[in-house]
DNA sequence: GCCGTTTTCGGCCCGACTGTTTTCAGTCG
């Protein structure tokens, strides 16, 4: 229970006015007021303790007694009749692109849709036509949405995996029979989306008898549909939980612990490497003591699992190639900041003394510009005002030095959102797409090549815009973009919110070979987001990145 | 449901895009 709960709860509210209610207003002061709370700097405690809620724009009588509620129970039991009242499938249907409130309104008042079944299946009997604001291609669009959906159901992003994984782990390392429980598989190797998460269980005695025991607490825990299955000496309990990724507990003996953790981590491509090196043939590997035991009989250095995707790895460790992988903590600085100047939560001097406490030494500023009105981007005057209080906070040195810097937005037509005398007093400038992101490749990469090639760009923000698990990528042609960036002598963005992960790691290893700098940045609206700069390390390591391909701000 | 007054009701954010229309509604960032 955190205000993002609490922000995703009014929203909720504020949906399902609009999928049942007539009043768009009430609706809109519901969504108003969770972004009030977002936004604002303060935790749900001081809220609602401290009463800060109440000083809030856009938090009214009602919306407090909302915010209270939530406080007490965790929900909105006031509330609980309205959500009721909307059928659960409306849920499903708004995650499907081009459908939103209105639209999921007009499905189901009139067509009596109320899940993705149903929905497809008016598809193909062409019943959408008939409807007004709906066509063909909207038709089309919609039942391509569903396969969409359901072709994620059940994947989550790398820090829900990691949550849930550890969860797990936590519960199994409480029984007795459990000598040793560890995370494996997809999440182990820190991939950013998965369906799946597993563990492995070094057991006393018989497995059998542990996973019935396992099976039972489960279900006793509401986890139904247990398999088990047994090859050899590993067992493997599989459950598919009611949402989110699969569980998956591998069981062994002890003394085959290392041996399993290795297979079990995967990836198929790593493992297929190992076997041509001759993971299969060795029966001693078994009983190794540990993966770096493994590793060495096969003639190779530990290879961590970041590092174990598409068995390029493997051929580094055999030829003594095996890179340092870059660190956080080589990291001297941040770049990508958003403040309270644009929309992120906290204010100059508390990101810089944040920062600091982080033992960053500089912070690279970079609130959106005056272009993404909906982010309140800042206008040339704006702008030097930002100047000023860094220059001040600067020299009176209240935390991490600040770097002034701007997210431009990229116009449609390829230029900057500011005129040349200004941009070039920067210190540096992000240049990234917020808006036409479904532009025709040709049309997007003249836009982007021209935002590289502007002598004021330091690097490109987020290149593809897409949102993991949300938003595909836009037509990019990655190595034509690369290879512009390499000419002009320019960074490419790594945006470590675990949504964007963007540039792809895969693509960060012909960034390296093209010699474009990456620069991992948190993109943070707030201070607990400089913490996802460790998202952006990890797909750093995987891409094989060590400390000289990083960008690092130097004047 | 909130806000801000022309202070107790009337109006509420914006620009671009898409797919639908034949001048506009819905969605999205």
């Amino acid at each position: 229970m955190d205000k993002k709960g609490l922000a995703r709860a009014l929203k909720q509210i504020a949906t399902a006015i609009e999928l049942i209610d007539s009043n768009p207003f009430r609706a809109r002061a519901y969504h108003i007021a969770a972004r009030a709370i977002e936004t604002s700097p303060y935790s749900l405690e001081e809220l609602v303790l401290e009463e800060k809620a109440r000083g809030l724009k856009g938090i009214g009588p009602t919306m407090w007694e909302r915010i209270q509620e939530y406080y007490a129970h965790g929900q909105l039991l006031s509330q609980q009749e309205l959500l009721k009242s909307v059928p659960a499938g409306l849920w499903d249907l708004l995650t499907i692109p081009g459908l939103g409130t209105k639209r999921v309104r007009t499905l189901h008042e009139t067509l009596e849709v109320t899940s993705l079944s149903e929905l497809e299946y008016a598809c193909h009997e062409n019943r959408l036509l008939e409807l007004p604001g709906f066509g063909p291609k909207m038709q089309a669009n919609v039942l391509a949405g569903i396969h969409q959906v359901r072709s994620r159901a059940g994947h989550v992003l790398l820090p829900e995996a990691l949550q849930q994984a550890n969860y797990w782990l936590e519960q199994v390392r409480q029984w007795p029979a459990v000598v040793r429980a560890e995370l494996t598989g997809p999440v182990r190797r820190f991939t950013p989306i998965t369906n799946c998460v597993a563990l492995l269980l070094a057991v006393d005695g018989s497995p059998q008898v542990v996973l019935a025991a396992l099976r039972e607490w489960l279900e006793a825990t509401g986890v139904e549909g247990c398999r088990i299955e047994e090859q050899d000496d590993l067992a493997l309990l599989t459950t598919d939980l009611p949402s989110g990724p699969d569980l998956k507990v591998y069981l062994c003996s002890t003394r085959h612990f290392a041996y399993y953790w290795l297979l079990t981590t995967g990836s198929e491509a790593h493992l297929t490497a190992l076997r041509s090196q001759g993971l299969d043939d060795r029966q001693e590997l078994k009983e190794a003591a540990d993966e770096a035991a493994i590793y060495g009989q096969l003639g190779l250095a530990f290879i961590p699992p970041v590092l174990r995707e598409d068995g390029e790895e493997v051929k580094w460790a055999a030829s003594g190639q095996l890179p340092t992988l870059v660190q956080a903590s080589d990291l001297p600085g941040v770049l990508h900041i958003h403040t309270t100047y644009s929309d992120g939560a906290h204010s100059l001097p508390e990101m810089a003394v944040a920062a600091a406490q982080q033992g960053y030494s500089y912070l690279g500023i970079a609130d959106h510009s005056q272009t993404a009105s909906y982010a309140g981007g800042l206008t040339a005057e704006r702008v030097q005002q930002q100047w000023r209080e860094i220059e001040t906070l600067n020299q009176a040195q209240v935390g991490a030095r600040l770097l002034k810097g701007i997210e431009s937005d990229i116009l449609p037509d390829g230029s900057l959102d500011y005129g040349d005398d200004l941009l070039a007093g920067f210190d540096f400038v992000i240049a990234s797409v917020h808006s036409s992101l479904r532009m025709p490749a040709e049309r997007m990469m003249s836009r982007l090549l021209a935002a590289i090639a502007h002598p004021a760009v330091t690097m490109l923000g987020h290149p593809t815009n897409r949102l993991l698990l949300g938003r595909g990528e836009s037509a990019v042609d990655m190595p034509l973009l690369l290879e512009a960036a390499a000419r002009h002598g320019k960074a490419m963005e790594l945006n470590a919110n675990p949504h964007r992960l963007d540039l792809d790691w895969t693509w960060c290893r012909l960034a390296k070979r093209l010699g474009v700098k990456i620069a991992v940045n948190p993109d943070a609206h707030r201070i607990s987001g400089l913490d996802d700069v460790h998202y952006g390390i990890l797909m750093a390591q995987k891409a094989g990145l060590t400390r000289d391909d990083i960008f690092i701000f130097s004047q």
